[in-house]
DNA sequence: GCTTTACCTCAACCATACTCGAGGTCTTAC
DNA sequence: GTAAGACCTCGAGTATGGTTGAGGTAAAGC
């Protein structure tokens, strides 16, 4: 733990900027959480005479949709990618946030698709033997496979993402 | 790749008895994943004369049965649990099986519901403006926090499972 | 001014789930 | 019998998402 006081913080300085303990605090993630997001560009901040970080307001809505997103099952990678789209010259607006969530609502979407997909076909499939042939859509799904020699292949290769991996 | 032939195999020695090749081939993994897999008390062998994992036709389900379950989102240490706590004297039944997948089935439902939850409140808040003060679902799931200090804290730390984790 | 707390960097480490390569042995086909 | 291909072990490497610790500096409280 870096830092594990929970007495309410003063803000830094000036009032507006925050440092990286007063957005850990609020936004409920490690110190160490920030400097990595930082590293994998995340998240900016510009230092003081000190070298120390400081942060604008809108770095706790960052956090706050990184969280989200996370929970959605979307690698920190894909998000860079979309925060990245946000303007750096002014703060974000809802309807730039509104954009983000979209496009992880269609993706989520998709998800729950699958993973309903699923349980349908566990509670069909899995006790019933047929998952023994190659005919069981748990086993091939999208039905992709013809008749390649005997038994079945191709389990489902789709790698679930997941550290917050899991399909 | 360890080994990327095509052609049908002939079943290893005994007619009964798989190799590790062929288990690889019929199941889609690679004989790597089967080692990795045998390392973590997945799947059993027993050895040949010369040193080799020869394995009963129950593996062929078994991997079947890991596949799936990875992707409902079980790690593979959860899976292992599930597993030992089929007989090993006899071969599984479908009554066996089954008690697996009722298992896993529970909390597949449970990893729907929470995605579509979080898709509902992702559709109301993610743009609205909510998500920079407390009370907003998203940020605050299960309304668990009172009023410590100023501003939001504890997004979730629901670590998605991955490798294949991911929520 | 002095002490405590917060912050800095950088490297190493953890867990999950595998894959790859080296160096050597076994089996199978011809 | 011999050569190709399959198999063996063990260690290291990959990717994701962080956490931990060492060694040192800055800022805040009294």
């Amino acid at each position: 733990m870096e830092s594990s006081n929970t007495r309410p913080r003063r803000l830094a300085a000036t009032k507006q900027a925050l440092s990286v303990g007063d957005v850990a605090q609020r936004c409920g993630v490690a110190v160490s959480t920030l400097h990595f997001y930082e590293t994998k560009g995340l998240i900016h901040s510009w230092r003081n005479a000190g070298n120390q970080r400081r942060y604008t307001r809108d770095v706790l809505r960052r956090v706050a949709v990184i969280k989200i997103a996370q929970r959605t099952g979307v690698p920190l990678a894909e998000i860079q990618q979309a925060l990245a789209t946000l303007p750096d010259s002014r703060t974000p607006t809802a309807a730039d946030w509104r954009r983000l969530s979209e496009r992880w609502r269609a993706a989520l979407d998709e998800r729950i698709t699958q993973l309903t997909l699923l349980r349908d076909q566990l509670d069909g499939c899995i006790g019933c033997g047929c998952l023994s042939l190659s005919q069981c859509p748990l086993r091939n799904p999208g039905d992709v496979l013809g008749g390649e020699g005997e038994g079945a292949q191709r389990l489902g290769s789709d790698h679930v993402s997941n550290g917050s991996t899991a399909v």
